[in-house]
DNA sequence: GCAAGGTC
């Protein structure tokens, strides 16, 4: 054991922040009657020095803290600049854990403390984060001193028995623990960088996302929790959207006598059917006279909440105050600096059996409004006391939140700062209380067969309810009845009601759908509920509800539509899963990050592969910007070395005019290339290796393929390789070569159309024009495509189609497409102008197929004649397409109105 | 300029 002069060890003892120490320090040395303090080279970590006695040992303790996390994790310096590299290189590129400027100050101190240290004892928070920090904390001191002896306290609330224990029974840190942390840190890093860079780099180009023409500094992130938490907002305004109100009925009854009225209601709840009420309603008013059947009086107890955990906090003072959760966290912060409140970040919702409550109720009884009732509850002749029940959560860390100090108000409270102060007394003053207690009576009665029922409630002992105003426990008194009695109803009506769509989601709404979810901690929910605010995802109404921007909208519908569930709350939960198996040894760290990047990577090229489908939901509610898309989207990537010289890697590159190609890097010593089919609209290499391919590893690569140039057999997705194995590349390879396209190995031939009127080498820009030109292939553009992008329509066809395809549920196509037309006939008469963002005709999801066709009549009685997409018969491809009066809708050329072609190959184009 | 997690 390490010694230093003196005979005394000097122990260094770290806790997660500075007012953990001083409550550690405080408690150990009691003991020796005091401490001395002094600052260190933070403001706010101080150390404090005291004699203590370890095992018999007597010990020289310094205690100070650092702040949460002292370090950070970041990638190299050559991959920090956003186009220094290809986004999707951000699943391997080199990162490392480095300490912050800000916190260079603590390490400063932990170092040269640790110098003159024997010992070094980790007091972090017990779970994973606190763990990780504990080898930060490692990291720091054994650099600055590798002889260090490191020991770990565990324990799990900050009085004296837990304190003293932990100091006598010292373990070792967990390293399973910290490694958890660290894979989610570099997992939540890595995809929420490359997404982030790919979505913002991508969109920012393509559409006019700020008015004012100033997008600098929008950023269009994403990240595991963030998105989930705009998902449930978005898919909650679907819901809503998607609701088509239906009519009801239900029979009511009422009956007045001299001790007041009893309101009856229909067992059966309501009937959509309207003659099987009305028939059912019949027999009742023909046989009127109501039977008592049933009297049932009965004891009903409402008990107080459990003790106050922080998501219970936000949710509870967004409901009764309307506080936004992150200002709650501002102000319970504040009043816990200032010693009024534990510490607001708790799972916790149970209390240590060691807690005096009654102590704590005792801090209150000078209160002018809430002292009496503390006053009641010491009492034990009141017989108001209850020990608070356990709600079944706790962080092993911290106690669930109380009051610490009693105030009266202070000066410079502000309104919000007694609110909150308040709620944290009156909830903690009501755990500690009896239920309520009322007596309920339920009865029930048959007219004609059909059973009614009448409930009513007297509350006999407020309890609890007396000091706790949030909640309430109303109730009616009924009249008495006795069982066989007969009366007339006075009232007995059919009445008609309507089914309402849900409300958009509360705030405290959304903090439950986190938490059952797990996404956020409860130190950090209201850190990514305030982060869609704030990158204009969503935003929130007076009654703190929450909708979604366009932005918002559009980016979970462009994801939701390649098929991905980023936007849900699974891959954070499966992540979640990981991190646990982690934690306990079933897996190794390694192990799971080498997975999960591993699918994320191959998600992330897919999703590249596919953003034409998130271009498309941006472009229902964007305009498109002039600006040419970012080509370091397209950047090269490796496919396989190279088979030729044996040197170097062939990679996948775009030429100027489009072509894809896999060539050597050795170029132009090497000039060893694969060239793909002109049919092929875009290209990523995949992180899957192929199988039988060799010289390997040869990875697969993610294809479109441009509908019009490929057979209708084939589908224009495919996961392809080059090695030779993949026979349908190898087909559409040859029917590139010599099919009418009449397009040959050759690509570097500069030729802007084919003889039949095609154009080689489809730039980035015609990719996402609307314009598709006709081919031989080519089953054809339906309607909305093809006004997609037109003037007129940047925003409403596509969004109809994709709420049609809700609607549909993606079911049949004969419906989807006359739904289709009935629509883009009632965009023409809503819609003679432009629309502005705030007016997308919504309306039309919520349109029947009954209500757009009359629309669709309306619009052809307007006879506007929309362009190219007002045709009669059939369109150059043989496909039909039927308005919602069942007569044909087609496509022409909107220059000439020439049905076999289309606008951007019209030989009177620019005359 | 990117995440989420600590915390001041």
């Amino acid at each position: 054991m390490n010694r230093g002069g003196g005979g005394a060890i000097r122990v260094l003892n770290v806790a997660e922040k500075p007012s953990v120490a001083k409550s550690v320090a405080e408690i150990l040395s009691r003991q020796s009657g005091g401490m001395r303090s002094r600052e260190g080279r933070s403001r706010y970590n101080r150390v404090f020095e005291f004699g203590y006695s370890i095992a018999g040992q007597a010990c020289h303790m310094l205690v100070t803290s650092v702040t949460g996390h002292l370090m950070e994790l970041e990638f190299d310096d050559r991959y920090r600049r956003w186009h220094s590299c290809d986004p999707a290189d951000l699943f391997h590129a080199p990162v490392r854990k480095s300490v912050p400027q800000d916190k260079q100050d603590i390490k400063r101190t932990l170092e040269e403390e640790a110098r003159t240290c024997h010992w070094l004892v980790l007091w972090l928070d017990c779970d994973r984060e606190g763990e990780n920090i504990a080898y930060e904390v490692v990291d720091i001191c054994t650099g600055a001193n590798s002889r260090l002896n490191i020991w770990r306290a565990r324990f799990s609330a900050l009085i004296d028995r837990e304190i003293n224990e932990a100091v006598q029974h010292l373990d070792r840190p967990n390293k399973l623990f910290a490694d958890a942390v660290d894979a989610r840190q570099e997992i939540d890093l890595r995809i929420g960088a490359s997404f982030t860079r790919f979505q913002t780099m991508l969109l920012k180009d393509a559409f006019v996302l700020d008015d004012t023409g100033d997008d600098r500094n929008i950023i269009l992130s994403y990240g595991p929790c963030q998105f989930p938490t705009l998902g449930f907002i978005v898919e909650r305004f679907w819901e809503i959207q998607a609701h088509e109100p239906e009519e009801f009925w239900t029979i009511n009854c009422s009956h007045t006598s001299d001790e007041g009225t009893a309101s009856f209601v229909w067992i059966r709840g309501h009937l959509f059917d309207y003659s099987s009420a009305v028939v059912i309603y019949e027999m009742c008013v023909e046989e009127p006279m109501a039977t008592v059947q049933n009297v049932r009086n009965q004891e009903k107890l409402k008990y107080p909440p459990y003790p106050l955990s922080t998501i219970e906090l936000q949710k509870r003072a967004s409901r009764y105050f309307r506080m936004a959760s992150e200002h709650t966290m501002k102000v319970a912060e504040e009043l816990y600096q200032a010693g009024f409140i534990s510490y607001p970040r708790t799972e916790t919702d149970n209390f240590s059996p060691n807690t005096d409550l009654h102590s704590i109720v005792r801090d209150q009884v000078a209160h002018p409004n809430w002292g009496t009732y503390a006053q009641r509850l010491l009492d034990p002749e009141a017989r108001l006391w209850k020990n608070p029940s356990n709600g079944g959560h706790d962080d092993k860390a911290h106690p669930p939140i109380h009051p610490t100090k009693f105030s009266a108000g202070e000066t410079n409270w502000s309104d919000n700062h007694k609110k909150l102060y308040e709620l944290v007394v009156r909830h903690f003053l009501a755990c500690c209380s009896q239920p309520a207690v009322g007596a309920e009576t339920t009865v029930e009665i048959d007219i004609a067969g059909e059973q009614f029922n009448a409930s009513g409630r007297v509350v006999l002992a407020k309890n609890y309810l007396d000091i706790y105003r949030f909640d309430s426990w109303g109730g009616t008194l009924l009249p008495t009845y006795t069982i066989g009695q007969q009366f007339v109803p006075t009232t007995l009506t059919l009445d008609s009601g309507v089914t309402r769509p849900p409300p958009l989601l509360a705030e405290a709404d959304l903090l439950s759908c986190m938490d059952k979810a797990g996404i956020g901690t409860d130190a950090t929910m209201h850190d990514h509920i305030k982060k869609l605010l704030d990158r204009s995802y969503a935003t929130k109404d007076a009654n703190t509800r929450f909708s979604p921007t366009n932005l918002g909208e559009a980016l979970v519908m462009g994801y939701d539509e390649m098929g991905y569930e980023l936007w849900k709350p699974y891959l954070r939960s499966m992540m979640e899963a990981d991190m646990k198996s982690v934690s306990v040894g079933a897996k190794s760290k390694s192990e799971v990050l080498e997975n999960c990047l591993q699918q994320m990577k191959a998600c992330f090229l897919d999703a590249r592969a596919n953003k034409a489908k998130l271009l498309d939901a941006m472009g229902t509610f964007f305009a498109r910007s002039n600006r040419p898309i970012n080509e370091a989207q397209n950047s090269i990537e490796a496919v396989r070395p190279c088979a030729a010289c044996n040197e170097a890697e062939m990679v996948l590159k775009r030429r100027q005019t489009g072509e894809f190609m896999v060539s050597c890097r050795g170029f132009p010593q090497c000039r060893n290339v694969v060239w793909l089919p002109g049919s092929v609209s875009e290209a990523a290499v995949t992180g899957q290796v192929c199988p039988t391919c060799g010289p390997g590893p040869v990875y697969k690569i993610q294809f479109k393929f441009r509908r019009r140039d490929i057979p209708p057999t084939f589908d224009v997705d495919h996961l392809g390789c080059i090695g030779g194995c993949d026979d349908i590349l190898k087909e559409l390879t040859e029917i590139s070569r010599f099919g009418s396209h009449n397009q040959t190995a050759t690509p570097a031939r500069n030729q802007s159309q084919t003889p039949s009127g095609v154009r080689q080498g489809t730039s980035m820009q015609d990719l996402h024009s609307g314009f598709r030109p006709a081919g031989q292939f080519t089953n054809g553009p339906t309607p909305v495509a093809q006004v997609k992008y037109s003037a007129h329509h940047v925003e409403n066809p596509a969004y109809h189609e994709r709420l049609i395809q809700r609607l549909t549920g993606g079911g049949s196509s004969i419906n989807a497409k006359i739904l289709h037309a009935a629509f883009l006939w009632e965009d023409d008469v809503q819609n003679s102008a432009p629309r502005g963002r705030g007016a997308r005709g919504r309306g039309g999801g919520r349109t029947s197929s009954r209500q757009a066709s009359a629309s669709a009549s309306a619009g052809r009685r307007g006879g506007s004649q929309g362009r190219g997409r007002r045709g009669r018969g059939r369109n150059a491809d043989g496909m039909m397409f039927v308005a919602a009066t069942g007569e044909p809708v087609n496509n022409s050329c909107f220059i000439c109105g020439d049905p076999t072609h289309f606008a951007n190959v019209c030989p009177n184009r620019g005359r």
